[in-house]
DNA sequence: GGTGGTAAGAGGTCAGACCACCGTGAACTT
DNA sequence: AAGTTCACGGTGGTCTGACCTCTTACCACC
């Protein structure tokens, strides 16, 4: 006979206490925002070392939880956007070229737009145009422009009301923003992009999802060729090393 | 005259060491599998306190760079799945809905599909084909039929040669397998699988991309009605509790 | 009503100790 | 000679208590 025994997991200090605050969040008890108890009250309530509590908060900092303020105390997240954080450090290792990254792009945002069209209120799409005439007032400012470029996609993500895609979007996007940053500053760019924005805009206001869809489709290409044209001078300039971001 | 002072800002020891071995890795000093100095003999190189290395360790882990064996030593993860862990960290307060992830996997596979068969080679075809095989041959073992069936859609994923897409993919899945187990469990649920695998297989090799994305947006709206149902069921029982993951 | 100092409380770091666990190899048994 | 046992050294896990820096809030001062 063959006796099966479970294989006996330890748990270390450090992992209950994370399983504990986890569960605390999950119910509710803990409300984003909110400031957790000082290191070493948790301690002594754990009956733990103060360590212990230590890394625990660590681990959770880092997967994005919990928010550490030095001289201040220990948070729970505000505005989560926990899987971007990780993307990225996930390109530590496996460097996703931004090819992929665009094309990736292409597929996740074309979808938005879609669903964005169909599904947002008057008072979302009234508020895209709003980032739009921003994005319009400050194109002389590349960094502004930047970041409103950036506002207009993720409003667009936002108002697909699919939260799973809008985590997939602030991930690629934020591993793309540099190379955004050399497109956009080649020359007649920004005009390229208000233009792509305003009939994106336009075909959303229209309900028109399919048009908005190809535009955006568009809008991306013109973002891929530039990518392209830009990486190809760059392995001129480098001699021919594979640029990944 | 306003004067303007770059505003200061302090990187914890923790932090820079964190960088540090990031460094290490992206250069390719650090090679996955490898064993890492122990913490002593860091803290000494580093010449900082244990303290500090531990928590840069336990950072790390959590992101999924390293794994740390009680007794052995510390890590570099072999095989590198960072992004799913942490979207699996993620849901933890942002909950996502079945919906909206099947939705998001309709997106993802059905393009993933479709630039598989258009880039895959011949050896991967014939790969995906030896899949299939497994999973109509184990097709009376629930678990193991769902095992073959996530790997038929993984090895998909990974035909499509982009690594972007092949991590939301794998983000995604991991979180639906409770569902999934849920829908195969269903009468009939298995064949009506095992034929749209099929067929999403005669179009890859058939080298009909449209077709084949055409099939797996059949074969995931399948799914999809398919939680609705259970969903629905179970909020009957339960009360109408929204049913999130 | 500002200004600047100060004290309390938070996180950041350190050193040293001890425990739990694992692999290894020497010593032992068969 | 081959297999078994077990003690040891090295590794991570934890605790303690001390000291540092940072932030905030309060307060005396001008």
């Amino acid at each position: 006979m063959k006796l099966k025994f479970q294989k006996i997991e330890r748990q270390t200090i450090t992992e209950t206490i994370i399983d504990q605050i986890k569960e605390k969040i999950l119910q509710g008890e803990l409300k984003p925002g909110q400031q957790l108890p000082p290191e070493r009250v948790l301690a002594e309530t754990f009956s733990v070392g103060r360590t212990s509590v230590r890394e625990a908060i660590r681990a959770l900092q880092y997967m994005g939880v919990l928010e550490v303020r030095c001289g201040e105390g220990t948070f729970l997240t505000e505005n989560l956007s926990l899987l971007s954080d990780h993307f990225k450090a996930s390109y530590i290792i496996r460097q996703y070229s931004v090819m992929e990254l665009v094309e990736a792009r292409k597929i996740i945002e074309g979808e938005t737009v879609y669903l964005a069209t169909k599904r947002s209120s008057k008072e979302e799409k009234e508020a895209l145009k709003q980032i739009f005439d921003v994005a319009i007032r400050v194109q002389d400012d590349v960094a502004a422009f930047l970041k409103a470029d950036f506002a207009f996609h993720k409003k667009i993500a936002e108002m697909s009301h699919n939260s799973v895609l809008q985590e997939f979007f602030t991930a690629m996007r934020e591993l793309t923003l540099e190379e955004n940053l050399e497109v956009i500053k080649k020359t007649g760019q920004i005009q390229k992009a208000i233009a792509f924005h305003e009939e994106i805009l336009h075909c959303i206001l229209l309900c028109d999802p399919e048009a908005a869809r190809r535009v955006m489709l568009d809008h991306l290409e013109n973002i891929e060729n530039t990518v392209q044209e830009l990486t190809s001078r760059h392995m001129e300039q480098e001699g021919g090393l594979e640029k990944t971001i």
